[in-house]
RNA sequence: GCCGAAGUGGCGGAACAGGCAGACGCGCACGACUCAAAAUCGUGUUCCCUCGGGAGUGUGGGUUCGAUUCCCACCUUCGGCACCA
């Protein structure tokens, strides 16, 4: 064997890459023999320099990708750069660098940093979306997309950022104050002309993950953005005969329904409102509009709105009501019109509260909590006694009483009340009971004009209350009631006519039957998702292939025509309009139906646009006559395993799979999902647990590391650190554990064995520990835990280390030991192992072997330790053959000493057995 | 407010399916080698202790012979959504 030299990564690490690329070693061809594979793993963003997260990314992808290989698989693994986008332009407004020089300048820079990971890229199918060859075919899908109905221009408010002067789509704008993704900047509302596509036609089909393997959180995440809600569309009429079409949740609260609210961009607000109103309107609307979302949410959620002067007809009770309009009211969401059902939702009674709107609660509270305040004022001598004789809970103070009856007790309740009411005196109850008790009647509070008789009797009776204009609002003033009064669950309907009486469970689905067969209604479903704003203002962007002709109106550019090529001399400095419209001569092009001059849509395509297909631009990154080479798509598809990070999750994970849907619709791509398997690495942190930036300096730069310690150090050393799915803080001083165990691998395997009489327990116990590692190692990888792959391989070094100095340097297990353990190590550190395997005189390549199979015999125990418990606690621990019967377990177990002591001569109250494990004595 | 994830030594983390808590590593301490340092090697390292033991996986309950693991309530941190009718 060579003699010792010290493991120098800078000399290994660089030879076996130029190596490997000569000999093409990781070019994945389509081969019919083997089972294909392809893993991916998400494209960066050629910024300038690679950062370590995409390390964290890509490396235990590759480890994984190059395990699937060794188990036989043929295994894809292409990477590509997402390289249109704002950075590029920003940098060009600072630096006065081309977009197009930047953005290449970085892809050859990462590109460079990318080959030092060791990675098994096959960099013939490398992709970049800003490359003509390719956006040349982004246009074609939107051209696609565009006749098959699913690419629509309209006028539509949107997000806009001031700062990088484009729109943005709805989840590109960030946390509470509603910020720009990129630059931080809020945004503000803009009416604009956009293009959209039609992602809410496939809302329902994305709900669907039946057909893929994909972390529960993303699925969850998925589901809520795209927000399902059941319910029913009911059309009431104006006072005009107008049809107001509303979405509900809670087709069993109509009944309640006391009033309706517009969104202010509503169409109908014009025709509604009335003479007197108009000004008022008028000014809400355009100051409604003017609002930026920020102003919106500085408002504090304090609800705001005016009255129409218009009404509406509540279709299940012919009810006359308010119309007002609110900006609590979306127009983008149902038919930007609610029907308020103040009773049973929250904003709506916040609404009721604050303009003195009529409240009629008509789903009974399902609690059973009744209350009922009785001021001493308003009743005769013996009101308390009886009470107590009736054994109905209550409080009493100077004021008189907090009556709290069950609602078993609310008839022996009310009976009482009737009894000792005084002259002009009443009595309410509210919560799962209502009721208004005067002495000459007890009214139910069932409707609008119940609301108001029990107001104006009660308003008689007590001066003070003449400023309320409701009875809940008189109720919401006793501060005892507020949590009594109000609630959203399902429960039995009242005050509903009919339908009176109708329980919970079944009263959504009953009244969406009748709606049916009356004709004024019927079961709907509407989702949060939004359509995908694509329209971008920017230069750095695939062109929308689109022509305007003043006669034909919006053309597409013919496919032959395409690509649209971005013109290079550009005046890139920002204006608030797009670099392209500003062009002297870009935009001026001819109509191609009638010939005539027309205009180019000078709007870019947003550039996840880009990214939702790059997976099969990879296939055939060179094809001209398509997006891709069908072959090579027949057999590469699906994407096997996906990995990336989890922020994805609303965005690019959601288009991706739209963009394979449509397009499988359209007959392009098959099958129904574009991603089998998903798999989510977590964020590394600084080592001061905030997010890396430069501005916090707390930035770790890999190739600093790969200096220092060789790619194989830092490829271990990011599986080892975390539970890659949830990443963590980094800590710089850990690292030192990986690079120790990676030296001690090289000593270990270049040494020369010492002489010795082996022993036959060592070397059974190298076997098993051996297999044992193997079989671990296997299932980690299986199931992308990377740390607990790097800790069992450093488990076994210890052993063979202890082994070693047993005499089996000399052994044959000695040398399947280091056979199988570089196999094991190979796919986290390609390098070193390569460097080793050489050296051991083995066949090039070590990447090219195949995984190894887990001899089960010799991972098998022979001895256990047998726990010895007594009542649940550890006392002691013996060894034993596995193959011991039960009976012989409790005997080895009541013959310890220290068991004995502890039993101190009782006998065994019962004996726990489990096998293989432990006895537990219980005394 | 709603939805989701996570809380284990000084630190990162491990524990298959309810059965030995703390694997592996960092750090630290002591020792060996060295003139010395680095590197390397060895030993120890959850806490308390009267050296018999006792306590311990965010907190408080529960189920069980036995709970980091299952159930209930709560606290903290992180992520997402947020006037979605």
């Amino acid at each position: 064997m060579a003699e010792t030299v010290n493991y120098d990564h800078k000399e290994i690490e660089p030879r076996w890459q130029k190596r490997w690329e000569q000999d093409g070693l990781y070019e994945a061809n389509i081969d019919p023999q083997r089972p294909k594979y392809y893993a991916l793993t998400m494209l960066p963003y050629p910024s300038g320099d690679m950062h370590i997260g995409h390390w964290y990314a890509m490396t235990p992808s590759d480890a994984r990708a190059r395990f699937m290989r060794m188990r036989g698989f043929n295994v894809l693994f292409p990477m590509g750069f997402d390289a249109f986008g704002l950075p590029a332009e920003n940098a060009a407004i600072r630096h006065g660098i081309h977009p197009k020089e930047w953005t290449f300048a970085n892809v050859a820079r990462m590109r460079q940093q990318l080959r030092t990971m060791g990675t098994m890229f096959d960099w013939r199918r490398e992709a970049v979306s800003a490359d003509s060859k390719y956006y040349k075919w982004s246009e074609w899908f939107f051209s696609q997309l565009y006749k098959k109905g699913l690419a629509y221009r309209k006028m539509s408010p949107v997000d806009w950022c001031p700062h990088c002067n484009t729109t943005l789509a709805r989840e590109q704008v960030w946390g509470e104050d509603r910020h720009c993704e990129r630059c931080g900047t809020p945004v503000i509302k803009k009416n604009l002309e956009q293009w959209f596509f039609r992602i809410t036609q496939y809302a329902e089909e994305l709900l669907d993950f039946s057909h893929i393997d994909w972390p529960e959180r993303v699925r969850t995440l998925q589901q809520n953005w795209i927000g399902r809600s059941e319910g029913a569309s009911v059309v009431f009429h104006t006072e005009q005969g107008d049809p107001l079409e509303v979405f509900t949740t809670r087709p069993d609260t109509l009944w309640g329904a006391t009033f309706m609210v517009l969104a202010p961009e509503h169409p109908l607000v014009k025709k509604i409102t009335t003479p007197a109103q108009k000004e008022t309107v008028e000014q809400y609307v355009l100051q409604a509009t003017r609002q930026t979302d920020i102003q919106r949410e500085a408002a504090e959620k304090e609800k705001t709105g005016v009255f129409t002067g218009g009404y509406a007809i509540n279709p299940v009770n012919q009810a006359r009501i308010p119309i007002w309009i609110a900006d609590y009211v979306l127009m983008t969401y149902g038919t930007g019109a609610i029907m308020a059902v103040p009773a049973h939702d929250e904003r709506d009674f916040a609404f009721a509260i604050k303009f003195g709107l009529p409240i009629i609660p008509v789903i009974a509270r399902s609690d059973g909590l009744v209350k009922s305040c009785v001021l001493k004022s308003e009743v005769q001598e013996g009101f308390e006694p009886a009470l107590r004789a009736a054994a109905i809970p209550f409080e009493a103070d100077q004021a008189g009483w907090l009556v709290t009856p069950r609602l078993d007790q609310v008839s022996a309740y009310r009976e009482i009340a009737r009894q000792y009411l005084a002259k002009d005196g009443w009595i309410e109850l509210v919560g799962a009971e209502w009721a208004f008790i005067f002495g000459d009647a007890s009214l139910e509070w069932d409707s609008v004009e119940a609301d108001r008789e029990i107001l104006q009797r009660c308003q008689a009776r007590r001066p003070a209350l003449a400023g309320c204009r409701t009875v809940m609002e008189m109720l919401w003033q006793n501060e005892w009631y507020r949590d009594t009064l109000y609630h959203d669950q399902f429960g039995m309907m009242i005050h509903s006519g009919e339908f009176s009486g109708t329980p919970g469970e079944t009263a959504k689905r009953q009244v969406i039957d009748w709606l049916e067969a009356q004709g004024i209604g019927k079961g709907a479903i509407n989702y949060h998702l939004r359509d995908w704003l694509i329209s971008r203002q920017r230069y750095w962007g695939a062109p929308i292939p689109i022509v305007y002709c003043p006669t034909h109106g919006a053309v597409l550019v013919p496919d032959d025509q395409l690509p649209v090529l971005l013109p290079d001399d550009v005046e890139w400095r920002p204006t608030g309009e797009s670099p392209l419209k500003l062009h002297p001569t870009w935009k001026k092009t001819t109509c191609p139906i009638c010939g005539g001059p027309a205009e180019r849509e000078t709007d870019t395509m947003d550039t996840f646009m880009c990214s939702s297909w790059y997976h099969l631009r990879y296939l055939s990154p060179d094809y001209d006559a398509w997006p891709f080479d069908p072959v090579e798509y027949d057999y590469w598809m699906p994407v096997d395993t996906y990995t990336g990070g989890i922020e994805h999750a609303t965005m690019h994970l959601i288009y991706t799979r739209f963009f394979h849907k449509a397009g499988r619709d359209m007959g392009i791509m098959k099958g129904p999902e574009p991603m089998i398997q998903l798999r989510n690495q977590g964020i590394i942190l600084g080592e001061d647990s905030e997010k890396m930036s430069k501005s916090r300096g707390n930035v770790v730069a890999p190739d600093d590391l790969v200096e220092r310690y060789g790619a194989d150090t830092v490829r271990a050393y990011l599986m080892f650190f975390a539970r890659w799915d949830m990443g963590g803080p980094w800590n710089s001083s850990g690292i030192e554990g990986t690079a120790r165990w990676i030296r001690r691998v090289w000593a270990l395997f270049t040494e020369t064995p010492a002489a010795g009489a082996p022993d036959p327990q060592a070397r059974r116990s190298l076997r098993r520990k051996l297999h044992q590692t193997l079989c671990k190692v296997t299932h980690d990888y299986e199931s992308f835990e990377f740390n607990t792959i790097i800790s069992a391989l450093m488990e076994l070094l210890n052993e063979m280390y202890r082994l070693r100095d047993l005499g089996v340097a000399n052994t044959p297990e000695w040398q399947e030991a280091l056979d199988l353990y570089l196999r094991m190590m190979a796919p986290s550190c390609p390098h070193v192992t390569e460097e080793l395997w050489m050296r051991l005189g083995k066949p090039y390549s070590i990447h090219q072997q195949a995984w190894p199979q887990v001899d089960e015999e010799a991972a098998a125990e022979a001895e256990i330790t047998l726990v010895l418990q007594v009542n649940g606690k550890v006392r002691d621990r013996i060894q034993v053959p596995v193959d011991i019967t039960q009976e012989q377990a409790q005997a080895f177990a009541l013959a310890s000493e220290v068991v004995q002591k502890h039993l101190g001569g009782k006998p065994p109250r019962k004996v726990i057995l489990v096998p293989g494990r432990l006895v537990n004595i219980v005394i």
